[in-house]
DNA sequence: TTGAAAGCGATACCAT
DNA sequence: ATGGTATCGCTTTCAA
């Protein structure tokens, strides 16, 4: 910042009070539509105000009234069209609310999560989102304000979160697959850590509830192309697979993609159900089958409970913060 | 976490003071890591904080040291892709400089921005975004602070833009088409307002210098399937076309989409090109070609431009703040 | 090393 | 209808 010769010193509500010849609460009245001012002053101190090119101290004012809340939204890659969506429910719950909402897209970096948590804990009034953190992180940077984690299982009372349960719907899709016929069903999980993920669990038990094998397992990372390849792996490993279960749509989406470049029909010669229900599995050939998920629900769900924590008036417990996966059918699978 | 009676009083630096048994000062000097300290002191001070829950307000501090930047970001629509896409990039380019984003998202409704408008200018140091608020009405809510507006021509000098330049990439679509063997091309322009967009304009004058019609023109609500209904529409109009640009890529999808589902191929009976040249387009079949814009360009000037603003420092000039569509072909055209 | 006092810019309460 | 004064919570001189 370079600073010219005659630094433009904040305009302050003491200057327009001058300017205008009155005193500062006068000029508060008129700028903040009090009913107590006569009409001819306060049209004064507008005039004044305008040519001054006052504007209020944002600090100032949320120092002496403290009734405009901030929540912070936390999300690792707003490109990736789950969290967009996610992300757009929760601006739209808390538009209602007329709250202000700042988002942090930690470039699915956890350092870049880490150093956002640094700062964002004295920024805004709660915060909700996305982590991989270790909860003592998250913990630690965001004292004495209510975090809400979304997609993720807490284990301090510290936090509430928004469960994803995709059991009831990963079982059903199964159900659908071997009902179509299909034997050897495949999953290409996420590729992240070296465990398997829930939802891997989730189509393990079903598969075994009805006699079939679950190990056709791969891991993809979180992309389009990602898909592409694990499913390149997956039938190359396993070629007799006539049907897949992804971690999420973009892995399934990258899945279609590759199972057209390699001549193979889908539904008819592989069969593909996806996780999440994008709106973008709509627009693909053909139109993609996924567990779905109410992303509007699962951001206004946390909006909610970010509300009550922050009211401290009846926040809702585990019961019911959670969103269920529903087999959406399209022609996929 | 029910409401006891006794509302808990926010917990203040006095407070921490108090039970620490030092000076409101020694709990600042220990908070923020200065020197003039000693040890044992120090800690006991951040025991205490730590006990008491407290937590600095944010009001108070950005009252004394004006250091945290806050910009606020104004978009339509969140699930919009290309909107997703600036805002990504706006936000990455902020993060870059530590400052925070405030995003709004107007529901693409005009009453929905007027009213953010209203609260933005208090709430933020500068705004960036897309506003199809006439410059008078921004004006009045943003007085005083940095304005940059995207994808908008500006005539007044209150504002800066970020122009959107298709002219040579459209004008390279149409010579492309027309190279193929095109002669009868169609329009799918916005269908927002009665008169035709810019993108109409750049396409009228490029199919004059190629001595063809550019008569055949619908528009398109600024959706996918707004686009396909358009589409439907252009060919029942004028049956002869034999390929379409499109205001932009959402609108040329749901083209795709209605030509597959009416039995034309694409490209042979059907050649589409789009504009945006969104990461969309690739995932689509057949993949889209567009007359593509830098969209992380476009956000991160954006942001670029405000910081210069806020400084005061070599502000650029509209030459500059420029993003030019470029003609990138795929399999649609 | 620590503390007292003076703001930062605005609003609210109480006089007038 | 208008102005004086206290206050919001914190950091920053300046003394001690």
């Amino acid at each position: 910042m370079v600073s010219s010769g005659t630094e433009p010193r904040r305009v302050t509500i003491h200057d327009v009070a001058r300017s205008a010849g009155v005193s500062r609460q006068t000029v508060s009245r008129a700028l903040n539509d009090k009913a107590e001012i006569d009409g001819s002053t306060k049209q004064r101190v507008l005039d004044a105000a305008l040519e001054l090119g006052y504007r209020p101290s944002r600090f100032a004012r949320g120092l002496v009234r403290q009734d405009t809340t901030t929540i912070g939204l936390v999300i690792p890659d707003l490109l990736n069209p789950f969290f967009t969506e996610v992300a757009a429910a929760a601006l739209e719950a808390a538009r209602a609310r007329g709250w202000h909402v700042v988002v942090y897209d930690t470039a699915d970096s956890t350092e870049e999560e880490l150093s956002t948590l640094r700062v964002i804990g004295s920024q805004v009034d709660a915060v909700v989102g996305y982590f991989s953190s270790p909860e003592d992180d998250i913990d630690q940077f965001t004292r004495g304000i209510p975090v809400v984690l979304v997609g993720r299982e807490h284990h301090t009372a510290r936090f509430s979160s928004i469960r994803i349960d995709g059991e009831d719907g990963v079982h059903a899709a199964v159900a659908h697959l071997v009902a179509a016929g299909h034997r050897r069903i495949g999953m290409l999980d996420h590729g992240e850590r070296a465990e398997p993920s829930v939802r891997y669990r989730w189509f393990a038990t079903a598969a075994a509830a009805h006699g079939i094998d679950a190990d056709a397992v791969v891991g993809a990372s979180q992309s389009v192309d990602g898909g592409g390849d694990a499913l390149g792996a997956l039938l190359g490993a396993h070629p007799n697979v006539t049907a897949v279960l992804t971690y999420n749509d973009i892995i399934a989406i990258g899945a279609l993609r590759e199972a057209r470049r390699t001549g193979r029909n889908v539904p008819r010669d592989l069969a593909v159900i996806g996780f999440d229900g994008l709106q973008l599995g709509t627009l693909v050939e053909p139109p993609l089958s996924s567990v779905a998920l109410d992303t509007r629900r699962l951001g206004a769900l946390a909006v909610d409970q970010a509300a009550r924590l922050l009211t401290g008036v009846d926040p809702l417990g585990a019961d019911d913060l959670v969103v269920r996966g529903e087999l959406r059918l399209r022609d996929s699978a």
